[in-house]
RNA sequence: GCGCUCGUAGCUCAGCUGGAUAGAGCGUCUGACUACGAAUCAGAAGGCCAGGGGUUCGAAUCCCUUCGAGCGUACCA
């Protein structure tokens, strides 16, 4: 626990042994303490700390706001809680003053636990699951694969540091009808490209990249596939296609950063018979029927809106049936938590996999699925429209190309996955440098050459600034870039709660700023040894919190820019 | 039709487990480089939080409703 919360602790309490006593000695009257908040009021001149107390009390209590807060302040102890000041304020707020040097403690914290610094343990040590991307392979990773791969690849990170022992996954749908699909588009291209007039299938995958995998199985094997007989032709193509796709997502997503723990085959759990053993298990619960040659799952009585077939009349498994068995195959892998990114096209699923877990027995609540709204591209003013099918999309390595991993991740992961994001190419390109992640990259650079610059006057920069030193940072600039680091465990924790990370996204800017001014305002290399000293303290622990910060973003620290 | 999500500054978005004067970036306007990096800082202007009702000490936040947008509603995935 950070020294930060500790202090917030033993406030808490104390403010609740202040209402007791209160209610003992006959000054207030309720039946049960309800739950407060203790937080930073929103305007820094108010105080350290802010509670409501008093007004959540004002029901049960029928008394005013202003005069409870009166009177839990009267009856509350105040030494050995770092508080400075205790005063009534707005319609009822009790707002405290800290003692000035709580604050300071925070640089040898930092220093001490370097990169360590901001983890909490709310995991401990539970092993927890986060599928994302999990892209078809039938073609190119687009804008939208690009958000979930950097909502994802983030998320995990923030349950790392939050205590929990994460795997990241990729579900590669290499089954099923798309494949099917995909065999036929293929096997059109391979013929067109050698020279047969044979029609595209209507549903087929109209990417470009589909010929070029296509010439590239010709130049290898040439046309000895002309002669081969259908469906041994179409396995062929098909075989070598997936292991290119999928190298080439596995590869671009190495590019973007990041690296999965597991790429699990959707096939395996059809040739396993794992789907199958499923059903029965399912149908042994009660929860299958048949209707017209194929299996139903009654998922009405899981909350779902209709039922839903499992199995085909013409006996293949449909994709619902696999997931169930997929995520299924999750839980028995002993995850004790499983979260889930899946695009906002997607969320008729979601009542219906939830409810399936119920039936077989599992908490349903420890299956989390965070939708994201789709990405919307515009391009010279119009929106386009994305289709794998249509072939119309740009794909994760353009945006790389154009943009850069830097910014195309800090640019996702500073929204909420709820809001649809408008992707404006033509912006995004022209206003590069105006991006926001150069705003954050700047103060690290920007604080590694004071560093450079200290070692270079001749000042040790190893420095462990004791308490006196550290008591001389004092500025209002000062004392609002401590605060910030010592918010960075809570933080951690609270984005890892609500599986959001967007909340580091903005920590990180306002630490950024808060660090430039600072920087206006106050000179580091000074003659001053002690405050000089100070500062360099506080110096390395901005810069070690931003590495972390960024670390977990997936976003590079750059030293000089 | 029904269901899910969304609607906040000119633009892109935070804030939504109810709290004090609704925030940030971009854009616009004023200032600050003979000081550790001006990719920065200090300041200004800009809002019926889509509209209407309700809940309560208090609503951008919760509930109802209207309007608008996106998505879903296949023996597709």
């Amino acid at each position: 626990m950070s020294l930060y919360e500790k202090i917030k602790d033993k406030i808490y309490v104390h403010l609740e042994e202040a209402a007791n006593l209160a209610r003992v000695k006959g000054q207030l009257a309720y039946d049960e303490l309800p739950p407060f908040v203790l937080e930073e009021p929103r305007e820094r001149q108010l105080g350290d700390l802010a509670t409501n107390l008093a007004m959540i009390l004002t029901k049960q209590c029928r008394k005013a706001p202003r005069d409870i807060a009166n009177i839990i302040l009267e009856n509350m102890e105040l030494t050995d809680t770092w508080i400075a000041k205790g005063e009534i304020a707005g319609p009822g707020f009790i707002n405290f003053h800290l003692d000035s040097s709580w604050l300071t403690g925070v640089i040898p914290e930092v220093l001490l636990l370097e990169d360590k610094y901001g983890s909490v343990d709310i995991g401990k040590g539970q092993k927890l699951q986060v599928e994302f991307v999990s892209a078809n392979p039938t073609g190119l990773l687009h804008m939208g694969n690009a958000r979930g791969a950097a909502l994802g690849d983030s998320l995990a990170a923030i349950l790392t540091m939050a205590g929990y022992d994460v795997s990241r996954e990729f579900y590669i749908n290499d089954a099923g009808n798309q494949i099917h699909n995909f065999a036929l588009s293929l096997e059109a291209r391979y013929l067109q490209q050698l020279g047969h007039d044979v029609p595209f299938p209507e549903a087929g995958y109209h990417g470009e990249d589909l010929i070029k995998t296509v010439r590239m199985i010709i130049e290898k094997d040439g046309d000895k596939y002309i002669s081969m007989e259908e469906e041994l032709r179409r396995e062929s193509l098909v075989r070598q296609a997936l292991e290119e796709k999928l190298q080439d997502i596995k590869s671009t997503l190495e590019d973007f950063g990041i690296f999965y723990d597991e790429w699990f085959s959707e096939q395996t759990l059809h040739d396993s018979g794992y789907v199958r053993d499923t059903t029965s298990e399912l149908e042994k619960k009660g929860y299958i029927y048949e209707k017209e040659g194929a299996l139903w799952l009654k998922s009405t009585l899981l909350g779902d809106e209709k039922d839903e077939v499992l199995i085909r009349s013409n006996g293949v498994p449909t994709y619902f049936a696999a997931d169930i068995a997929y995520h299924r195959h999750k839980f028995h892998r002993g995850f004790h938590k499983v979260i889930n990114i899946w695009g906002a096209d997607h969320h008729g699923h979601v009542a219906r996999m939830k409810g399936s877990m119920q039936a077989l027995g599992y908490n349903p609540d420890s299956l989390q699925i965070i939708l994201m709204q789709l990405v919307r591209l515009i391009q010279g003013g119009e929106v386009v429209k994305m289709s794998k099918r249509s072939g119309q999309y740009i794909t994760l390595r353009e945006l790389m190309d154009e943009v850069g991993k830097d910014a195309a991740r800090f640019y996702f992961i500073l929204r909420d996955p709820d809001s649809p994001v408008e992707f404006d190419l033509d912006l995004a390109k022209s206003q590069s440098a105006d991006n926001p992640v150069y705003y954050v990259q700047y103060a690290h650079a920007r604080l590694c050459s004071i560093l450079r610059q200290a070692t270079e006057q001749g000042y040790d920069t190893h420095i462990n600034p004791d308490k006196k030193q550290l008591s001389l940072l004092s500025s209002a600039e000062e004392r609002e870039l401590l605060k910030k680091i010592a918010d960075l465990p809570g933080e951690i924790a609270t984005s890892a709660k609500m599986a959001e990370p967007h909340r580091l996204a903005r920590y990180v800017l306002d630490l950024a700023a808060l660090f430039h001014s600072f920087y206006n305002s106050q000179r580091v290399l000074i003659e001053d040894n002690d405050l000089r000293i100070a500062r360099l303290g506080l110096v390395k622990s901005t810069k070690q919190v931003l590495a972390n910060i960024l670390g977990i973003l997936g976003v590079s620290a750059p030293e000089r820019m």
